[in-house]
DNA sequence: CGCCTATTTCTATTTTTATGGAATAATGCT
DNA sequence: AGCATTATTCCATAAAAATAGAAATAGGCG
């Protein structure tokens, strides 16, 4: 993963609406959550929740599909694992500590390994 | 963690220079980095780099040490897999798993009592 | 104390972000 | 076609962030 991607990635994380709309929808699951229905469970005016939402998806956490006339949101979990992944390698590379048994992240031991320059 | 905190720490790693610190900070370990070096390696004006480094250590990722006239930052490992643990539990929330238990799905209905604000 | 090095704060400028009302699409229904 | 619903884009504005030169501060040394 590139250093600039994942920055960018966490800057549309950074943000506590972005943030909680991420966790409303990674709460829901593979169902994914309507942008109607985002927009009554944060209580946001729709052009707000647009350009939000236009972010996400940009940076690739967040995925949309037509339904008829509704567009449902669903976190991109790969994405997000990656970036995790990318997250405790960072963190994780040279504690100095014993880092062996990699109990810094419980589910980051994927392959987020590579070089970013 | 709060998802305010969280909102802000990842604000704070979501700048490609800021990130590039952090990096630089986590590869050095406990030993640390003066800000000078830093200021060396990234070739920031110091006014700049302080800026970056003020944020990074309100938000509680990175820690500061005085020795003699010089500064040592280091990465908070602590801090940080407070974090990642933070986003994994999100992320890994309700992935794969069958939502059917879960009342907290879609473009239904959600109930707004969570703990963390 | 006066000086040197290291780092921050002051000040200013430019760019980006967040926000939201109003207008505009996209889609489906009758 | 006409209309309702859903969501985006246009536009404007306020707030915050990024950048950096210059001045100021912190700490140690002769």
């Amino acid at each position: 993963m590139k250093i600039e991607i994942a920055a960018k990635q966490l800057d549309s994380l950074g943000n506590p609406t972005r943030l909680q709309i991420f966790r409303l929808l990674v709460r829901a699951g593979q169902t994914g959550v309507s942008v109607g229905t985002i927009q009554t469970r944060m209580g946001l005016p729709g052009s707000t929740l647009s350009h939000h939402l236009k972010r996400l998806v940009e940076t690739g956490l967040v995925t949309q599909e037509r339904v008829a006339t509704t567009l449902v949101c669903r976190a991109a979990y790969p994405q997000m694992r990656a970036l995790i992944g990318y997250l405790a390698d960072e963190c994780c590379a040279d504690e100095g500590v014993t880092v062996a048994d990699s109990d810094c992240v419980g589910a980051a031991g994927l392959e987020a390994n590579e070089s970013d320059g």
